[in-house]
DNA sequence: TAATAACATACTAAATAGGTAGGTTGATTT
DNA sequence: AAATCAACCTACCTATTTAGTATGTTATTA
């Protein structure tokens, strides 16, 4: 299960990408808008800005605003940074320790294939599809 | 992430599938030749076989054996039983109170083709693909 | 009736989730 | 220079879940 920090992220990032124009948004106005307690909010935004999935700017003026396009987001790297890992299994972490029993493991290729279809999924959207595309047609 | 309960069950499953020709196992045999703690293991089993899984026999010359074919076992089946839920939110739940916002959560779509992705591959998967197949035949 | 083995209930320690509280640093405006 | 604003940082708290352990009770068979 995705945890509220990977789903509040989310939010977030589609909250600004929709609602800054260039400008740094204050986590008070990302807070109030998606009904989020801001200081829950800011232990989020750490993970976030720390991953250099965001920038944040202090002072009058200051917020956040995203590092890159929003294409260039996709959901596994907003989800990794947030949830840790996305792996299935502790083995299939990056940097986990290699299992001794990995060659005889019956159930190892399941995770696998789990992991792949996980992996494959996420990697496939990106911020960009999910944001609101103003339309520029009438009726 | 997949716990214990969830990869306990599915090593039990391969082992009574792979161990028993139609006879009761116990579960002090599966518990020494998985070398998972005999009264932890008890209880992921009281799942299964609540489950409709396993099928348990008390008694001298009891245990447990499988009550359908490998073939019928997908591994949605196992961890749904065994993980409560694979939804990867709250609201993709079975029997999940139906979100009011679900017409205008942006986020909605992507979650479900999160789950859709996990389940289908979980669905294409079944215990007769992992177990062992005795080979017959010789060089 | 003795041994066997599933079934049932209750308890525990450690980790994680989801938050709250208060203070500090840095940028901007007056 | 002072006041304000807003990100940043550290520490704490409560409830739930995970991964077990312990102690029985019931049903079956030799």
């Amino acid at each position: 299960m995705i945890s509220t920090r990977g789903r509040y992220a989310l939010r977030v990032l589609i909250d600004i990408a929709e609602n800054s124009n260039g400008n740094y948004i204050p986590l008070n106005d990302i807070a109030s808008r998606q009904d989020i307690s801001e200081k829950y909010l800011e232990s989020i935004l750490v993970l976030l800005t720390h991953g250099n999935l965001l920038n944040g700017l202090r002072g009058k003026g200051g917020g956040y605003k995203l590092t890159k396009a929003p294409e260039e987001y996709t959901m596994k790297s907003i989800l990794t940074i947030t949830e840790g890992t996305l792996a299935p299994v502790a083995c299939l972490k990056d940097g986990a320790e290699p299992c001794l029993k990995s060659s005889s493991c019956k159930t190892l290729p399941v995770w696998q294939g789990l992991n792949k279809a996980i992996t494959d999924y996420l990697e496939s959207v990106t911020l960009a599809d999910i944001i609101e595309k103003p339309d520029n047609y009438s009726i």
